[in-house]
RNA sequence: GCGCCAGUAGCUCAGUUGGAUAGAGCAACGGCCUUCUAAGCCGUAGGUCAGGGGUUCGAAUCCCCUCUGGCGCGCCA
């Protein structure tokens, strides 16, 4: 919508500067915005503000002079006025909107898809859970947002890898094969001591009870050290199968899971540790072997290796990181708990140290989701075991309302989940007010075909039919399309289609409301529903690159 | 103590390079179904944008200080 204007109005001051009238020899970013008071038309420019310092001239007068040159060769405007401290304003004219209708319906599909991102390979990392357990809602929310930018950028002309970095290495595994292993002693009835730092949910017991059923008592006969190692591998195998399942409940997919321990085994960590040692930004302390990332800006160093020997975390993320540019990926996204913010600096400052590109790095941080029901907090605990479960979530809820609910704010912000609410079958629940949208339309158009309307090819209709101030601000609604979906690629911001398809939903349902689709009068009738299938198609497109269905009967 | 994020209507939250009279949903109150799904719509009310200073034609937005909340500052992951 915005894009036709903007070349109109560039020309307009390119024009005037040079014709001598303005003195300024570059332009200001053109902006157009949408004014929030009806009156004050479909867009905005304030370009004239930004350039009357350098005119030394008021910005009304600065405006008046770019006016006056605005040639509109394909006709979209019907107005153009200057307003308020030197606004320009511009109404479109309604058959402008009539041909952004009929763009619309010739898109189909792929209507508001686009072809910014240029091809650029991007890989997005996401949930990475260690397999030592369920996914909880906070997993939830990061695995639902790095989904969804993965559509988003899909949609948007990105090559999108979807990743999920498995940590089947380190001591939580350890912790995982031991805490198994006493489960599985206790179902044998020769019970050996819990670790102290064990796993105490319930699914421990139910991993080994399942081992324990396929395999019998055999390994309480065993060496402790190779059944917890064995205890280990298989409860890993069958955690990680239980966290694909409940990804797959939330229509969730990756392109590769890659393994920690494969990275380890392969060599690629100490190959990393060699390439860092090469810098000269490694050296021994206490026994163990750091990074010297103060040098590059972090506020600490770093441990690669424990004075044991073994690898930190961070040791093995770096090689992973490593490995994931070297791939050649444009850029690397990172979808992160907020609670690891502090390691971003470390990471970088890695890359940079191994002579990489850290700007191809990009890091987004997911905030905590409370749980609530009917306003009263729902207490979780991770360490208590009781924390709640994704799957219980999606049980209790629905993959669609979960989805929906977990996109509705900013991923950086806190985020309040109210199960009482995201499950109600009413009005105040956004989701179903979205989706009923959909369903609405759908119910209308079977209404038509029992009619004997809906044949007539409603592609084929003629939009300028549609003269209603509420049909063409509907239709200015779903031009606006396009642009929302390219800010929320770009800015990695689902919740912008969220609020959108809130908005185009609620104008959908006040136009139903007191204008009646199927009339009389044949044409306008067909218009109406052309009208009517494209608000439908914006927000089945809309909810598709949120991963929720879009329903035709409710 | 240092760092990061946040503080906007009773509640949950939007607010697009700094723009016009700060918005939505819910909750509250009052209306609308013989007519395409009332799972909907219309109306009313609701604000010291945490507080204070600064930058400028203009600040919820940028800078500084204070207060409040969350998180981080492991040879845990």
């Amino acid at each position: 919508m915005k894009k036709p204007l903007k070349d109109v109005l560039r020309d307009a001051c390119e024009r005037a500067i040079k014709g001598g009238e303005l003195v300024s020899t570059t332009l200001p970013p053109l902006f157009l915005s949408v004014p929030k008071e009806a009156e004050h038309g479909d867009l905005a420019s304030n370009v004239a503000m930004a350039l009357a310092r350098g005119e030394r001239r008021p910005p009304r007068a600065v405006a008046e002079t770019i006016v006056r040159h605005i040639l509109d060769p394909a006709k979209i405007l019907a107005e153009v006025t200057i307003a308020g401290p030197g606004f320009i304003n511009f109404r479109f004219a309604p058959s402008y909107w009539w041909r952004c209708l009929a763009d619309c319906e010739r898109a189909g599909e792929t209507y508001g898809h686009s072809r910014v991102g240029e091809g650029a390979r991007v890989q997005i990392e996401f949930v990475s859970a260690n397999p030592t357990g369920p996914l909880h809602v906070g997993h939830a929310r990061g695995a639902v947002t790095g989904d969804a930018i993965a559509r988003l950028l899909s949609a948007t002309g990105h090559a999108v890898e979807r990743e999920y970095y498995v940590n089947d290495a380190g001591n939580q595994m350890e912790m995982l094969g031991a805490s198994t292993y006493a489960r599985y002693m206790e179902l044998c009835g020769r019970p050996v001591p819990f670790p102290d730092e064990g796993y105490h949910g319930d699914y421990v017991r139910d991993v080994a009870g399942a081992i324990r059923a396929a395999e019998g008592d055999r390994w309480a006969d065993t060496d402790a050290d190779a059944a917890r190692a064995y205890m280990r591998d298989r409860a890993g195998a069958m955690l990680l199968d239980a966290i694909r399942d409940d990804l797959t409940t939330l229509a969730i997919g990756f392109d590769a899971y890659v393994s920690e321990r494969k990275l380890r085994e392969d060599g690629a960590v100490d190959a990393t540790l060699d390439a860092l040692d090469a810098r000269g930004v490694v050296y021994d302390a206490d026994g163990a072997r750091w990074f010297r990332s103060t040098e590059f800006g972090d506020d600490k160093d770093r441990p690669l290796v424990k004075s044991g020997g073994e690898f930190t975390y961070f040791g093995a993320d770096v090689a992973y990181h490593r490995d994931k540019l070297a791939r050649g990926f444009d850029r690397i996204i990172d979808v992160w708990g907020a609670d690891h913010h502090g390691h971003i600096p470390r990471m970088k400052a890695a890359l940079t140290a191994l002579g990489l590109d850290a700007a191809r790095l990009e890091v987004l941080l997911v905030q905590v989701v409370s749980l609530t029901r009917a306003g009263v907090p729902v207490r979780m605990g991770k360490r208590s075991g009781s924390f709640v479960t994704l799957r219980e979530v999606v049980e209790e809820v629905g993959a669609d309302a979960t989805r929906f609910f977990l996109l509705m704010r900013k991923s950086d912000a806190q985020l309040e989940f109210d199960l009482d609410l995201a499950k109600q079958r009413t009005t105040e629940n956004p989701v179903f007010y979205v989706q009923y949208g959909h369903a609405r339309v759908a119910s209308v158009f079977r209404q038509a075909t029992a009619a004997g309307v809906a044949g007539d090819a409603v592609g084929a209709a003629d939009p300028s039919r549609l003269v209603e101030t509420e049909e063409l601000a509907l239709i200015r609604v779903l031009a606006q399309f396009p642009e929302t979906v390219e800010q929320a690629a770009l800015e990695r911001e689902p919740h912008r289609v969220v609020f959108y398809l809130m908005q185009l939903a609620g104008d959908f349902h006040r136009y139903y409301n007191r204008t009646r689709i199927l009339g009389e009068d044949r044409e306008l009738t067909r218009a109406r529903l052309l009208l009517a299938a494209n608000v439908q198609k914006v927000i089945r497109v809309g909810l598709r690159l949120l991963g929720i269905s879009a329903p035709d009967t409710m």
